[in-house]
DNA sequence: ACCGGGATGTTCT
DNA sequence: GAACATCCCGGTG
């Protein structure tokens, strides 16, 4: 069992590197939203021009501004006509580089994160929300936090709009998941999505890249116990 | 457990 | 006009 200790906002220089490095540090931060608060649990990185999957790949858009600009903010983009899902941005700027962040493990304002995520639904079901449903899913995750279009280009060291990336003190795992990004219809294969092994909030995504085929040596692969409910 | 389909609208070709 | 960094529900085994 692990307990934080005093929390401290990450600095601007945090974000200043490659995503790709960036995102596994990552793993085990604090999301904060004013009182709705989670551990992240699952992040993806994306490497801009370098990255075919990137919305940032062709050059800048009106939609991937944000990307563009100051690491330590947060991109914001709207899709599949009903959802929103939130990046960090990193490397210097005019590198458009981001971590999605995939899962949190609810920490507290559980909840305000419930009535979020229920009111979101439009009243489709009735059926309790479990903690492990609150927020396992980029989508999921900006449902229970409120974030919205509103948020995109937030600054997270300033904590603009009540949103803060913090550190408690827990450190990212030494051997941290490791397995190709969800949901891609291109360079699904780079295994660039970070996760903490075998932890319940984790959202479902592909089997994990088999050993012997991962890019960094050491790294953890694990199959995930079948989830409840 | 696994699979298939529908919802819904912005963004870019 | 197609694609989309998703989620939820209902079917089947």
């Amino acid at each position: 069992m692990t307990t934080g200790g005093r929390r401290r906002t990450l600095p601007r220089s945090f974000y200043g590197g490659d995503a790709l490095d960036v995102a596994p540090l990552l793993l085990n931060k604090i999301l904060v939203r004013g009182r709705r608060v989670g551990r992240i649990v699952e992040v993806e990185a994306y490497r801009g021009a370098d990255d075919p999957a990137s919305h940032a790949y062709r050059g800048p858009t009106r939609r991937n501004a944000t990307m563009f600009g100051p690491p330590g903010r947060l991109y914001v983009y709207f899709t599949y006509g009903m959802h929103w899902c939130a990046n960090v941005v990193c490397g210097p700027e005019g590198v458009a580089q981001a971590v999605l962040l995939r899962a949190l493990a609810p920490v507290s304002g559980l909840e305000e994160m419930r009535q979020a995520r229920l009111a979101g639904r439009d009243g489709r079901t009735d059926r309790p929300l479990g903690d492990r449903q609150l927020a396992s899913g980029p989508a999921r995750l900006c449902q229970a936090l409120g974030i919205t279009r509103d948020d995109d280009g937030a600054d997270l060291v300033r904590g603009d709009r009540r949103l803060r990336v913090v550190d408690d003190g827990i450190p990212p795992p030494q051997r941290p998941g490791i397995s190709g990004r969800v949901g891609l219809s291109s360079a699904a294969d780079l295994p660039w999505r970070f996760f903490l092994p075998g932890d319940p909030h984790v959202s479902r995504g592909p089997a994990p890249v088999p050993a012997g085929v991962a890019g960094a040596a050491g790294v953890f692969h694990e199959r995930r116990p079948p989830r409840r409910r």
